[in-house]
DNA sequence: TTTGAAAGTTAGCCTTGACTAAGTTTTGTA
DNA sequence: TACAAAACTTAGTCAAGGCTAACTTTCAAA
């Protein structure tokens, strides 16, 4: 839970300069009390600070949990694309597969990648039958 | 939930001819209450049949779903081990990863290991640096 | 055949993460 | 500037999935 929150705290804040607890229940599918229940739990982490009745930021915690998280969220998605799978998909897929990526698998995630040299539509060509 | 005991079931039924609540306790890491209490919810979902104080088996929904998930988890454990994660690593991972694996997605995995002709050492050759 | 240990179940509790209903604060607009 | 709507929080509920303690059933060995 605490890596959604964090990855899609870091984005709101890039885009907008500050995540709503609106927004955030918005794009993660859930009503504001559940946010607001949630984001308590992360400060009680210490990964965010809030304010009451206002916009929520990372903690330095927080944003070094999210810089790790996107930067795996990219390249699970990178690899599902170089597999193959059309880039909504694996958008979709990747949100729930990253949690479970090991550092030794992302690792090898990242090997991959960057040995096609092809970084969007990755190794289709060749893999297609 | 209920893939992972499916999936269990029909290993152990494959290799003992039976399924123990002692037994999926051990190799699910719970404790046995928690066993029964969720063959219970799989007994309301119609996906296993239980007398009392027995062991458990699969009913034929049961039984297909554990046959896809079994596909499926060969899949992703063989496209990790591909990709050059170890076979150990592979194993642990997919046991998460296996649940968000859309069909499209194992579709390009299916593809993926079938263009390596290399079953398990995949094709870490042509990728290593 | 009895009996004690192993296996299984029941009851009751906890946490997480969701919800609705209702209240409070903030904010944009008339 | 006043006030209605939007945003946020609080309170209370629920289901899932975990636990321990205590009870019942099964089974094997003496």
């Amino acid at each position: 839970m605490a890596e959604d929150y964090v990855e899609l705290i870091a984005e709101l804040v890039d885009r907008n300069d500050e995540a709503r607890p609106v927004d955030l229940a918005e794009r993660l599918g859930v009503k504001p009390p559940t946010v607001t229940k949630n984001i308590s739990r992360l400060v009680r982490a210490g990964l965010v600070r809030r304010e009451r009745y206002r916009s929520i930021f990372l903690t330095e915690k927080g944003a070094a949990l999210a810089d790790a998280c996107r930067r795996r969220h990219r390249t699970v998605v990178a690899t599902l694309v170089a597999l193959g799978v059309d880039p909504e998909s694996a958008e979709r897929d990747a949100e729930g597969i990253e949690h479970h990526v090991s550092d030794e698998t992302l690792e090898a995630f990242e090997r991959f990648v960057t040995s096609c040299n092809c970084p969007l539509s990755g190794m289709k060509r060749s893999n297609e039958m």
